[in-house]
DNA sequence: TTGTAAGCGTTATCAA
DNA sequence: TTGATAACGCTTACAA
């Protein structure tokens, strides 16, 4: 209980070696002999002598801290997403200091400043309340995710692969009526790509389209709402076509299908469903949900792989400039039961 | 591009005061006059002052940092604690440092030694991988949620209490044969008690129960079986009774739901169906799932109050015991569409 | 192969 | 109200 803290100087004494070769025990083993080695060792032991990587990290001046910052983690993208990113460990030895966002830009900005004042080497960012400008004028490396990266490197699923993907699996569906259902207008957003893949193959197939969308939707209750009330206009818009929906996130896809489910016992054979990202969400429900797949474990070991070279390159020169580098992650048609083939 | 850091000194020589003139100008503030806080306060902004808080850390010996090792984030229950976890700082200033636990005991001690290295000053544990007794032995206040918690201290939602509410709102839905479904059987986690409060109100309004455990489950298609399976089991061996099925979890119980719709098209009337956990799935699925909610807000506040008094406790007096503590959160009962009132 | 001594950027203790 | 000076625990030239 409460012993004091064990430090080089301890073993050094203990021992007769000095402080120098204790360090270099742990970071040039090789220049001991292997008896000396042993000697400190069992000190260590009997000391019980545990690692300070606070003291490392100032004299070294490196942290291998990486900040996280996620939006919230009610979209279990984002969960998932922070998930691949903290067992990324294992290979890059980066520490990951999380927050998870602020309700405006002010909090957010504080987030940073707090972890810029810990030495971060380089930043995850997930959220959308900083414009990409500003993040950039810190100039640390920062890789975005699925956010406005005009300024700053990112990765992303390819959007408008993914639009076509589901547009066509719809049409091959024998659908005559596509409707586009989204929950965030906003057009710098890289998920805006799946309405451009959308309308662009809705076109080239001459197939009617329609589209829904809803902005600023901040809870479950919100996208009930807006997905009850889309569902209502396009039953009563297209009656007697076949009508193919397309969510931009399986949750309202979910909620399109649990909607119809309950008010006729199945899916009715003039619908057809599909959502986007594949979560967990879409295995889940009443009827497997067909789904745009989002690799997340590329898109992750690609923004390490960005954000590790920029960080490296750093190293060996402090001054260097960060290029942003946009990197596409190719999506996945699952094909489940809420289409057929 | 590529500043040097500045530092305390050059603020100092900028300004003809001392670095600890500096220095107290941002932690004793009163002591400066107000010119030369402003002529400080200038310098800062002119040099692009940035403060460092690992040197601040190696000077104060207070980190501020707390160690948070979940087991996985593809529960939404662990995901939603840590998003509440992460949001404290607005309250207490701890940083998370964050692990998503390792697959098997030797990489999460790894974890942990890489977490005490950075000197964390309390450790919240949510994976079940490390016994409490080590855990205990580490030294420092560690907290646990639903988890084995023989010497530590933690916090828990009233298990046998929600199991208890979850029997008798079965029961009051007349239901004759009760059925428990369980995806992990190890009797000293927290969650067994709902067994327990379901054996025990079973037997005091002499209803007849049956149960079913699962060891083991690592993925939905696991749950899925198993819940299939169990789901078979009930319908032969129960025929003719109204069940009242009462899930270890939502995930289960929504499966189950959705097994009973695919066949029936609706929740048959000899079932009733409520699950544990309240998370996102209760809502979302097709016909809205009762539900014993967990109170997260209020197990993460608990947590931190315990976790931050003895962080305290600590440095007031670096050899005092740890005292282990254990609070229960009451649970809530969710009454949705799969029971009646 | 090992040691000396000067950092790393703060804070804490005294003294003025 | 301010300033020297010595920590904090480790790394890294440079020297031996």
């Amino acid at each position: 209980m409460g012993e004091k803290r064990v430090t080089f100087k301890d073993i050094a004494d203990h021992t007769g070696f000095s402080k120098t070769t204790i360090s270099r025990y742990f970071n040039k083993p090789d220049y001991l002999t292997p008896e000396n080695r042993q000697k400190i060792s069992m000190a260590l032991k009997e000391l019980h002598y545990k690692e300070n990587k606070v003291a490392q990290i100032l004299a070294r001046g490196e942290t291998n801290f990486i900040g996280l910052i996620v939006p919230h983690m009610f979209m279990s993208f984002y969960s998932h997403l922070l998930d691949r990113f903290l067992h990324t460990y294992d290979h890059f030895d980066y520490k990951f200091l999380v927050f998870s966002g602020g309700a405006d830009p002010v909090s957010e900005r504080k987030y940073i400043r707090e972890l810029l004042s810990y030495q971060i080497e380089g930043l995850v960012i997930l959220s959308h309340m900083i414009p990409s400008e500003e993040l950039a004028s810190y100039d640390i490396p920062v890789v975005a995710i699925e956010r406005e990266d005009r300024a700053i490197s990112s990765v992303n699923t390819d959007n408008y692969t993914g639009g076509v993907m589901a547009t066509e699996l719809l049409i091959r569906n024998q659908c005559d009526q596509l409707i586009y259902v989204c929950t965030d207008s906003r057009q710098e957003v890289p998920s805006y790509d799946r309405y451009r893949g959308f309308l662009d193959t809705c076109q080239k197939n001459g197939i009617a389209q329609d589209a829904f969308f809803r902005d600023s939707i901040f809870s479950y209750q919100m996208m009930y709402q807006f997905s009850e009330h889309a569902l209502n206009c396009i039953c009563n818009s297209h009656d007697g076509k076949k009508k193919g929906i397309f969510c931009s996130n399986d949750v309202t896809a979910n909620i399109m299908l649990n909607l119809l489910f309950r008010k006729y016992g199945c899916l009715p054979d003039d619908f057809r469903i599909i959502g986007f990202d594949d979560s967990p969400t879409a295995q889940e429900s009443v009827l497997p949900l067909s789904s745009i797949r989002q690799q997340i474990d590329l898109i992750v070991a690609e923004a390490m792989r960005i954000l590790d070279s920029q960080i490296r390159a750093r190293k060996d020169d402090p001054s260097c400039i960060l290029q942003p580098k946009h990197s596409l992650i190719e999506p996945q048609l699952i094909i489940r039961q809420t289409t057929s083939g």
